[in-house]
DNA sequence: CCTTTATATTACTATTTGGTTAAATAACTG
DNA sequence: CAGTTATTTAACCAAATAGTAATATAAAGG
């Protein structure tokens, strides 16, 4: 999965992956508070990978501060995943009302073509 | 992977299917025609799996006409998938400003607590 | 019916993913 | 330096993913 934005929704198909997003977005962390919601159900080796599926992704940056990693947001990939939705989800409206329309026309054009039925 | 969102977002998260929904912007298709494009590259079957990921992901819908299946758009979990991602774009713009304040914040502090040098 | 066209399913791969435990590394602290 | 805290790496595993070729099914049309 070579390209950037596989690798963006890739990143985001993953619950623990968008909390730990989340808590990122209440500010800058280091690994050990943000593991802390997530040790009940995961160990933290599991929260090291997850924060490096997201950190590959572009989607967080690690900065060294003693022993600890501080983690924060990088917006930027982000900005393109929701682009590239919202461009589509633009074009897939209007495909709806075209897809009315459509079927509109169709039900006219195959009664006037083949004399059907108006079911 | 359970829950709604991951699977919009793993459906994102490959171009193929990407550039399936691209076509699907486009308005409806049947699956010989939008399978054209990607038959230089994928087997047919590879294709049918691709949509019935969209399918399951609840992104696109097939309708049936004779031996043709009609795929066609729906919209409502990409909005999904696109409020998530700009409800938390909106935060994290706010933390990188903050982020940006504690950092200067933290030098000043730390030149007054420790005495450290500033390099 | 037989053939063709369109699509799906099966059976089988290789690779990736998401998790584990245990051990290793890194850096502070007394 | 010895111990403690924070994080990573290694080795392993099960399940999911993405692909294949070959076969099956469905419907139309002569």
């Amino acid at each position: 999965m070579r390209d950037h934005l596989s690798q963006t929704f890739q990143a985001l198909a993953d619950p623990t992956r968008r909390a730990l997003l989340a808590e990122l977005a209440q500010g800058e962390a280091n690994i050990s508070d943000l593991s802390k919601p997530f040790l009940k159900k995961l160990s933290q080796p599991a929260i090291t990978k997850h924060l490096k599926v997201l950190e590959q992704a572009g989607l967080i940056r690690k900065t060294k501060d003693a022993q600890w990693r501080n983690c924060s947001i990088k917006v930027e990939p982000l900005q393109v995943a929701s682009s590239w939705i919202d461009q589509y989800r633009e074009l897939w409206e209007q495909s709806l009302d075209r897809l009315g329309d459509y079927l509109d026309d169709m039900q006219t054009v195959e009664r006037k073509a083949k004399g059907k039925k108006d079911e």
